[in-house]
DNA sequence: GTGAAAGCGCTAACAC
DNA sequence: GTGTTAGCGCTTTCAC
């Protein structure tokens, strides 16, 4: 710490010029050479570092930008994280880490305390999503870039995939290895991804020319690997109760799965052959779990380049018509649904 | 986005009193009941914000901090980031994430483009360290957590733990199970925590008393799950060839950990029967692997709560001490290194 | 307790 | 092309 701040008017002193002169020579702004020479001359001497503050409240820029979710420990977010950070770094932006809190009151708040000019935009993947939250975003005083459904239509930029079609290709998938006894473990449905999941199992086990046999939904209280395991024992022994049980879980997220997997050994089944098992997020941890996870790839670092580059061109230009990225998911087939090293 | 910004002056107006008075009542600071009321309730109804840059400016206090780390895909530092983000969050600052590259040049840029009074304190979790980056973050206009050892005695507050111990602590559980061929697979020596954990074990297993036959180290390429795949696959043909190959594997983290149970499966070895291993970090994805991963917790969280805890205290009290906190490593026994369940 | 005024560090508009 | 000056929004003296 300590070194006192040097600041541009000691600068221009030390060289020998104007305020003005030293602020156009540093910037690039029509300034001789030799003026541009001395200037960052009389910079590099003092050890002169523009300061962030004075510059952002005169250019009303802050060149920085905010992600906002619900729990930044969750993978998915990581890696949208991960590639925020890396677009927006490279144009010269830093990017804020904002904690929304599971609820659209929580998340309001953080959306209001963004709106003080400490970001020029913000880009949010809310987990649950009502009037008053689109209500506030589309009142913020910055630009906001939506990963995820809202209920505002093109209002927002945003960047979204259709997990419901992504849990119909697990499912497709499964019903193609010949499994006809599906269960269905899904997080809270009154999240987005909850609700769209459930809706995309639902009609792809409600259709004609359905195949399967039985057919069975559980509830987890949260998208994590403990509440997938406690939904899974439930599952699991609800249909063997009834018969001959499960033959396949498709989960909602790769957590989940990984709780699924972990229920289903407790009950002696093996993994894929007894009990075949899908996620869906295609996380890092389900490429390297035992066995590796099948999973539908919801894109995430794509879906968190895209937002991040959504924003930045709505920071250059303002006024231009919301626009909206579609992803899509692409099933990764892996030892989790496949016997001894076979393909469907 | 949109909605003009409403600026003090503007609800001081409406209030009909003076600029001053208008931002002594919003701060709490020596105005009348009556004068409080009447420019809360101005505020209010123009839907008044304060600038946080005008704030910053003149406080000369941003309420930002910064963390900085190689890479936050890395799970030990998304928890650490994880603990960091709630320990500022309720004292009120906003927590800013800045990618130092692997290289001490890079980290030396980033903490350079920091020094622009953007943030109020840095905690930084530095992957390599030298005397130019120890020199440059002395030098840095604000407080400096570090989080790992630095070449600098007593400049910093830091948090530190003890990975070499921690390492000794595997070896010494792995000896209790009766393995005797111990094989340690490491990240790049050139980091600090590459080096530390080597140390930890050529000291483990330089002893007098060292009760094995046979010991073994290799260095993987980075600190990841594929870097230990190729490894471990290393390590175990090397000693295989040799004579009985390893009963146990040492690693240096968790993902290089889950990287030697592939290798070993690949081979048709059995985790634990045939080799035990063990990871460090005690990272999420190790308690969730199968079979669950034994693993050393250097406490990320409690490192990271640590590190925003010292930051703040500084913030508050520029002129104390520099403190250094310690963290026990603590060894977790899980399924990776016990056979049918039993205890060592 | 309140109003008036200065000034944090910077850029840009304005003269010359 | 350069110097001078105003002012971004805010807090905090300084008078009264």
């Amino acid at each position: 710490m300590a070194s006192a701040r040097v600041t541009l008017p000691q600068v221009a002193a030390r060289a020998g010029v104007s305020l003005g002169s030293a602020s156009r020579a540093l910037n690039g702004n029509g300034a001789s050479p030799a003026m541009v020479a001395r200037v960052q001359a009389a910079a590099r001497e003092l050890g002169y570092q523009p300061d962030a503050t004075g510059r952002s409240l005169r250019l009303r820029r802050t060149f920085q930008i905010a992600f906002a979710v619900a729990d930044i420990g969750n993978p998915v977010y990581v890696e949208m994280l991960t590639a925020i950070q890396e677009v927006v770094a490279e144009r010269g932006y830093r990017l804020v880490v904002a904690t929304t809190g599971s609820t659209t009151g929580s998340t309001i708040e953080m959306v209001q305390g963004l709106s003080s000019g400490l970001v020029d935009g913000l880009v949010i993947s809310p987990l649950r999503v009502d009037a008053a939250l689109v209500t506030e975003l589309r009142a913020a005083s910055m630009p906001v870039v939506v990963i995820g459904r809202t209920l505002a239509g093109e209002a927002f930029d945003a960047v979204s995939t259709d997990s419901a079609r992504g849990i119909g290709q697990a499912v497709a998938h499964v019903l193609g290895l010949g499994r006809r006894r599906l269960g269905f473990l899904n997080g809270p449905l009154d999240t987005t991804p909850g609700e769209a999941r459930q809706r995309g199992f639902d009609l792809a086990v409600g259709r004609e020319d359905y195949p399967g046999d039985s057919v069975d939904s559980e509830v987890a209280e949260d998208f994590t690997v403990t509440a997938g395991l406690v939904g899974a024992r439930a599952l699991l022994a609800r249909n063997l109760a009834r018969g001959a049980g499960l033959d396949a879980i498709v989960a909602a997220n790769d957590l989940l799965a990984i709780g699924a997997i972990k229920a289903a050994r407790e009950l002696g089944l093996r993994v894929p052959q007894d009990v075949a098992v899908t996620g869906m997020d295609d996380t890092e941890i389900g490429k390297v779990f035992a066995p590796t996870l099948t999973s539908v790839s919801l894109r995430s670092s794509e879906r968190g380049r895209a937002a991040a580059e959504l924003l930045l061109s709505r920071l250059e230009e303002p006024g231009r018509d919301a626009r909206r990225v579609f992803v899509e998911p692409a099933l990764e087939v892996r030892e989790s649904t496949l016997d001894a090293g076979g393909a469907a």
